[in-house]
DNA sequence: TCGCATACGTGAATTTTACTCACAGGTCTT
DNA sequence: AAGACCTGTGAGTAAAATTCACGTATGCGA
């Protein structure tokens, strides 16, 4: 009886985004749903409340005042019930996770994203291991792995998608020059990676590109083939998220932008997934961090 | 990233009630789902917090002083959205809903509980409509309406059911002094109602008692016919729901108690369930107030 | 004014989650 | 020692959430 004019306690996440988003699109995407999934317990909350909460004017959503001042409340509950939440789980023993990752992507993505990290997950302290391949986690002790799906993952564990791979030629901004609105590469000198020696392979069968190199040269890393080609030996060929710092300061370029290789990223976990409370934290901060590096996808 | 730290928000109310009572099968029976599955929601919250919430000991369940202070404030949260969510729901049109009832419970259940109606749901104003057998909710204007499965109800219209019927003898308390411990009714007066006149058979089919009656009168309505038997003027069978309230003040004692004859009461509705912010209201406020009838079926 | 991109709604199918049922194990009561 | 009570749990079922694919309406650029 008491709360009996509770709403269905799931529709709030969906509409406390949507408000603050005015976008149905944009909060689906915070959340990792589709659109539908919001649409739908939109309209569940709205059913519950016998009123409507948004304008929909075809191109946009308008959350009408009493939306906004529902979940301006919806905001503070939630606050207060995560607060707690969060209290209590850090109250528990919770010694470090430790997070396996791919060498470069560790050393040129992650890493430069610690402190991010510390501010918005102080609970949760985090050893990092850097490791390709199969993940074993009983062996070596690994809560969490990210992994490029290029290989099968066991059938047990957890896994959370993150972001698509994507690829294209990278080099120092004056070697641009010469290279930008040239139909090929031919005449480059191409930089290999001997951990992915089909990546140039793979960048020219999708794109359809030529690239008759004048030269080539392979390094042992990723890191290593990135700082010659920072130093403008040539050019090489990266994961976008690997460089993507590196364009935004503009040691590097991507003159032909970066195309999907059809792989992606993925988050692994040993059997109980995210129903550990730093689990579940250090998961959600990975999500946005790396669902940020796919919106960038436009900026190619 | 914000809320990453957020239990899974279905497991609050009845981790919520739980902590209240100390007991997940009062909690359960106040949410009207087995304990089993109160159990798994709060198995489910406490590992998404990592902790433990509750000490078992085999007989009682003991909240930990952090259960206690997480219920508060999801107690105090829940509240608030509850408090918002019925301001939204009470600002639209609403206009008052139509519930219509069987003759004799209407009068000897119903209306001796509106003012507890008027105080706990203040929000939504209630119609009476006298009426049983078959419901015509569109062509007499009626939301909702009670009764008993005794006969085939439409599909399309929502059920919830209330409580079980149950049936007994009842009379006058000196009466009863020449009855009770005697092993059956032979020699007594017997009151029957012409619109269930089935009862006392049903009675005696159920509970293998015998009657071989002295006289035998026939009443038009239950109510009539428990008059007749506060009167002295013979015994009555009626269902517990009627006269729970004479049993409380010592007007009619029921000296065989009540047995359940199958059939339940149910709560029908219109298409739209209960996604209405006042019906969803007006049932849960005759929901907690039949459970208590239902509760007190030991009481016999 | 014609695509074209964007954003929401929705029917059908699917996956995930919640719930019930029936039983097990433990303790307190009588 | 038997019965009442409470919680946990495996298995099966019911319900809810989500996706997918498609439809519609509109603003925007050519």
């Amino acid at each position: 009886m008491r709360w009996s004019g509770l709403p269905p306690l799931n529709t709030l996440l969906p509409f406390e985004a949507t408000v603050r988003h005015a976008s149905m699109t944009a909060a689906a995407q915070e959340l990792h749903v589709t659109h539908g999934a919001v649409s739908r317990q939109v309209q569940n909350l709205e059913r519950s409340l016998g009123t409507s909460l948004f304008e929909r004017q075809t191109r946009a959503l308008r959350p009408t005042p009493q939306a906004r001042q529902l979940a301006a409340i919806v905001r503070d509950a939630l606050d207060q019930i995560d607060a707690a939440a969060r209290q209590i789980s850090q109250h528990t023993p919770a010694g470090p996770l430790t997070l396996s990752c791919e060498p470069t992507l560790l050393m040129r993505w992650l890493i430069p994203r610690l402190p991010d990290l510390a501010v918005n997950v102080p609970d949760v302290t985090v050893h990092l291991s850097a490791g390709g391949g199969p993940v074993f986690f009983e062996r070596d002790n690994i809560d969490l792995a990210i992994r490029r799906d290029d290989f099968p993952f066991p059938e047990e564990v957890s896994r959370t998608r993150l972001f698509a791979e994507r690829i294209g030629p990278v080099c120092r901004p004056d070697l641009a020059a010469r290279l930008t609105g040239a139909a090929d590469l031919t005449g480059a000198a191409l930089l290999h990676t001997s951990t992915r020696p089909q990546a140039w392979d793979d960048w020219r069968r999708i794109t359809g590109m030529k690239a008759e190199p004048a030269s080539q040269q392979t390094l042992e890393h990723f890191y290593l083939t990135l700082q010659a080609a920072a130093a403008g030996v040539g050019i090489a060929i990266a994961p976008y998220a690997v460089v993507r710092d590196d364009l935004e300061r503009g040691q590097l370029v991507a003159p032909f932008g970066f195309v999907p290789d059809g792989t992606s990223y993925h988050l692994l976990s040993r059997q109980p997934p995210e129903q550990d409370g730093r689990v579940r934290q250090l998961t959600a901060w990975l999500r946005a961090k790396t669902s940020q590096l796919e919106n960038e996808s436009e900026q190619v």
